[in-house]
DNA sequence: TAAATTGTATTATTTCTGTAATACAATAAT
DNA sequence: ATTATTGTATTACAGAAATAATACAATTTA
């Protein structure tokens, strides 16, 4: 597990490139709801990073829903397809809803954003 | 003039919401090309703002050519034909990119985007 | 030409973000 | 029950970005 490194030069923070990895372990499947991830202290051992850069990773994924902390237990996949994903497309709908409000008032057309659509999903978008 | 008021509040920086502002006017239609805007000194007073505030909001504008600066005697709204489509086009795709950054995070894909689009325009009429 | 008005440059200060050091608290293992 | 393991909280540090204070230079205006 995470075979990819963290590239220390990268002007995306670690603990974001860690998140990435980690969501890409779940959609990949490679991680699975109710998996156990590693242990804040190992995985900082593995990657070499500060604990508390891991933590923070963790921390925010739990934020995001993706996992579940027990203080003492450790970090586990959460990922439950039925609930989670609704409460997720509700959230992806609002955040298009003001998205959309806010391109059609800059005189946007739907054509437009069909475009830009099209044109992102041609090349994988890149982080900043 | 700039009836918007700055969010002191907000994480998004002043000089950025002040860029919002000028493009936001420039693309209505209530600032045109050969337009002066307001002095540094007099837009930082209206404001509330620092004057290198502005003069870093005017500057940038400038470095994206919108924007031209005569030392002395003031700042001008600048735009060639075609560019204010392109500044239309810019500010879209950068609100695209910030909603596609939110979606994605939270662990939408480009599918479910493009299907929230087409249900989108299916029935245009309810969004406005 | 002199004074006022305007943008520019330089430097300092503040704020924010990411990272790190360390101590604390809950759970599990024995 | 005791110890080891685990996540959490607090605080500090460093670098970058945003903002501010001040002095400078060009243009306009009288």
């Amino acid at each position: 597990m995470f075979r990819t490194n963290i590239d220390f030069s990268s002007p995306l923070p670690i603990y974001r490139q860690l998140i990435h990895l980690i969501k890409m372990e779940i959609i990949s499947g490679r991680l699975s709801d109710g998996d156990q991830l590693p242990p804040i202290r190992e995985l900082a051992k593995i990657l070499k990073l500060n604990p508390n850069t891991v933590a923070k990773a963790y921390y925010t994924l739990e934020e995001e829903g993706f996992v579940e902390s027990k203080r003492g237990s450790g970090n586990w996949v959460n990922y439950k397809k039925g609930k989670l994903d609704s409460l997720r497309k509700g959230m992806v709908e609002d955040e298009f809803k003001g998205f959309l409000e806010r391109a059609l008032s800059l005189g946007a057309t739907l054509d437009d954003i069909k475009n830009l659509i099209k044109r992102y999903s041609d090349n994988e978008p890149k982080h900043r």
